[in-house]
DNA sequence: TGATTCAAGATTGTCGACAATATTTTCAGA
DNA sequence: TCTGAAAATATTGTCGACAATCTTGAATCA
């Protein structure tokens, strides 16, 4: 017989950790997200390969990437850095999230498989168990809410929408909420509007998921908004 | 005698191509997109680095970006092609457009200057005398239209629509065009189109430049559609 | 003859060293 | 002391060689 023989459980253990490139891009990310390396800061090619312990080549590789994905910014012969947002990009990336995510909850509300929208109710479940129970902390709107965002997208069936948001900007939209850890302002409040767009594709109701999920956007990026300009104008003390 | 003795003409020749990797970036995009490297064909490394009269690591790393924008996909140890595009993944990147460019254009409504709108106008007569002179083919279809959409997104002042259009979208419409060399059906069509929008524009009326912007490409995609179709099932002959 | 295994070849992945460029430091002169 | 230039240093860019992996093709066995 041929291979069917063995019940192949052949998946190599990590699919993306072939490479060393790969991996060290991945570790990259996650430092650059969570803050370890600030925006702003020199990315230092001789200090990088010898944190991860490997050669520039691989690690060169790696920063190619980030670039693409907008993590860092290059000169040429000066070298990399952590790209810095500033608040007026932040905003310009939820207007696009809006326009891009309301098109791909409308898109979810006629592709998602009920087995699909089943499972993301459940996730709900749990965010709302875990919002209760912790006060909505750290893990319901630091990665639990993107979470949510990119089950969506997934469920538009749209590749292009999924590799945009996904590779593009969920990772920037990730690094602000840790730089500014803003996240927490409305775990409750934005829990029930994730109820709310899950109810509406699940009825397939296109209309109303898309214009739900723009809302649910359009209301994050006021708050950011809101926070920004008092932390920004603190006409009040702090620095007496 | 300091630096500024001399009419300062020092804009180096080619901002980009400072280095290696970035120039030979450019040109394989080029060699891409015109199709002179085929989709599904295996980029070999050895034989590019040859081509290119350079060594496999700048080249690694220019393949490294062409992987970012989605021209070529790698798999690990086995190497890099070019991507091929189905017509799925084809209308979803008019659909991804559609709701973009949308949005860019109500943005370009509102934040074009007003030399930004006049220098546009001349640009579609300069279209317009192509189209009339040439039958209207290689250059407006080709290349002249999407300066056209390149320029609103621009007008929209947002960057990071830009960037997404820019690097990850327009590159693959471009092979795709000279791919099919479909562009030409409509030139006319798509001239008149472009008028109304930059007129919306200049009336600053935003909720009709993005109405019509978004008619425009969904009709454009109506109409690749519908040319997929025949060709995929021609059932007569080929109109003979 | 057909399928499987194993070896040979080719390609990708990684490394260390050298060259080109930018940055910093030092030093001379006003 | 400050300014400016030039040397020294450090970093980025590029290269060729070696190791790890995949692919191809031949040889073996059923």
């Amino acid at each position: 017989m041929s291979k069917k023989s063995v019940e192949l459980k052949v998946v190599p253990l990590e699919p993306e950790t072939r490479t060393l490139a790969d991996r060290v891009c991945r570790q990259i990310v996650t430092a650059i997200v969570k803050g370890e390396i600030p925006p702003g800061q020199k990315i230092s090619e001789p200090e990088l390969a010898r944190t991860y312990g490997i050669s520039r080549g691989p690690l060169r590789e790696a920063i190619r990437r980030l670039e693409g994905w907008r993590l860092v910014e290059r000169k040429a012969h000066v070298g990399a850095r952590v790209v810095q947002l500033s608040t007026r990009e932040l905003i310009e990336i939820y207007r696009v999230r809006e326009a891009l995510e309301g098109m791909a909850c409308r898109l979810a509300a006629k592709n998602m498989t009920d087995d699909e929208i089943a499972s993301l109710k459940q996730l709900l479940d749990e965010h709302e168990a875990s919002v209760e129970q912790r006060e909505g902390r750290s893990y319901f709107q630091k990665e639990g809410d993107l979470d949510f965002h990119y089950r969506i997208v997934q469920g538009s069936k749209n590749s292009k929408l999924l590799e945009l948001l996904g590779d593009d900007l969920y990772h920037l939209v990730r690094m602000y909420r840790y730089q500014f850890s803003v996240s927490s302002s409305r775990p409750k409040r934005a829990l029930k509007e994730h109820r709310q767009i899950i109810d509406a594709i699940e009825s397939r109701d296109e209309e109303l998921a898309e214009m739900l999920m723009r809302r649910h956007i359009s209301a994050a990026r006021r708050n950011i908004e809101a926070k920004l300009d008092t932390d920004t104008k603190p006409e009040g003390d702090k620095h007496g």
